[in-house]
DNA sequence: GGCAATAATATACAATTGTATATACAACTG
DNA sequence: CAGTTGTATATACAATTGTATATTATTGCC
């Protein structure tokens, strides 16, 4: 097997016929620049984006089966991107303190992205297609794991217990992103006010596992 | 000022004029039927609702101006009921312990309502225009207020502190209303276990707020 | 009964939608 | 070069949408 078959169609420069006019990309991104705090992806035709695209409507189905499929993709690039930057984020504090506070920051600065991935993310997580709300609850579940990891490691370098770090993880993840999705259309005041109740709550509930984990 | 102007307008029964088909209820519960796993009350179409409730389309513009104000007018409706529900589930409890699981239990039962309010507002807590998103905020500010008088009884009784008990409400109402979310679409063994584990993280925050209140 | 008020309906229209079909273009293969 | 293949476009069509306009139906009041 030499090509990971049908997937990375964007090395495959070998093949006969035309070039596509726009990568799937370019047409998510188009997608992506006609949501606005209004407007979910799932409610978005299939013109409109090609419109925007500046493509022939049928060349839309060139891509993606439909708008949901289209959207399923957005879904999985807004989880990948959105995770990459916590990530990093979480690396430059190391076994620095205040690591909540800071991850909240970095989240809610996230929502401010140009390309808005995060805001959709978290705008859609109980509309539109089977597929797609699976796709979002997929990109939910990597975050739970990848806090829960954070969790184990924590109290391996501490030595303090959490009680039952899975529903840790997912609280923090489920808390963390509804807050966030509030966040959206807010200005810097309230926003900030938010942020500082989030790192309450998120301080709660770790503080609570590790009571928790002390007393049973 | 005899009659309170504009509103209550179903006792308005000396009137000239021919009677409306239907109350502005029942085309809201013609909406309600309308929505399903898939689809959002935002989604629907003025032409599908007034269809599935039986009147000429342009008959819709007697009850509501579009169908975001419906949407508002069921929002607020979903809202009282759940509270009343909720309430009502409190009482029976009073000053018995296990009150967190009963009161979470409650609320997932809630969710396989015939009348779907509950469902219908968890789905929509961030998509829509301006009006409907304020009206869905406003019912959990709503929830919020009445558990933080709840935990400020609490307080008075046990002794118990509660460091910042307006941002616990809040803490533990999003997180259920989330998880709510997600449970609709969920088997029963699936959603015992997410009764399970909310219950679990609504402890966390408590026990959580009470040690920082010690500690601080 | 006639009048006024209110609501319901019928018809109509322009916009927009998803998609079927046909044709034109561009890239590679031989 | 011709042939093949994948893509892009143009045109078309039926369906659906929100709503404007005009007409009809039902109620209460005098």
């Amino acid at each position: 097997m030499r090509r990971l078959s049908k997937k990375n169609k964007d090395l495959e420069q070998d093949k006969p016929g035309r070039k596509p006019a726009i990568s799937d990309l370019e047409l998510m991104e188009a997608a992506v620049r006609l949501v606005d705090s209004n407007r979910s992806v799932s409610s978005l035709s299939l013109r409109e984006i090609a419109r925007e695209a500046g493509i022939a409507p049928n060349s839309f189905y060139r891509h993606f089966r439909d708008v949901d499929e289209l959207a399923v993709a957005l879904i999985d690039r807004a989880g990948r991107g959105l995770r990459g930057t916590i990530r990093e984020a979480r690396k430059r504090l190391e076994n620095d303190q205040g690591g909540i506070r800071s991850s909240v920051e970095v989240f809610m600065e996230a929502l401010d992205d140009d390309q808005k991935y995060l805001q959709i993310l978290l705008r859609e997580t109980s509309i539109g297609s089977d597929a797609f709300r699976h796709a979002v609850d997929r990109e939910l579940n990597h975050f739970e794991e990848e806090l829960n990891d954070e969790l184990l490691r924590f109290v391996e370098i501490t030595g303090r217990k959490v009680y039952e770090s899975r529903v840790v993880a997912k609280a923090i993840t489920r808390l963390v992103f509804t807050l966030g999705a509030s966040a959206a259309n807010m200005n810097l005041e309230q926003r900030s006010k938010l942020t500082e109740e989030t790192v309450i709550m998120v301080r709660m509930i770790i503080i609570g596992a590790n009571a928790m984990a002390s007393r049973k």
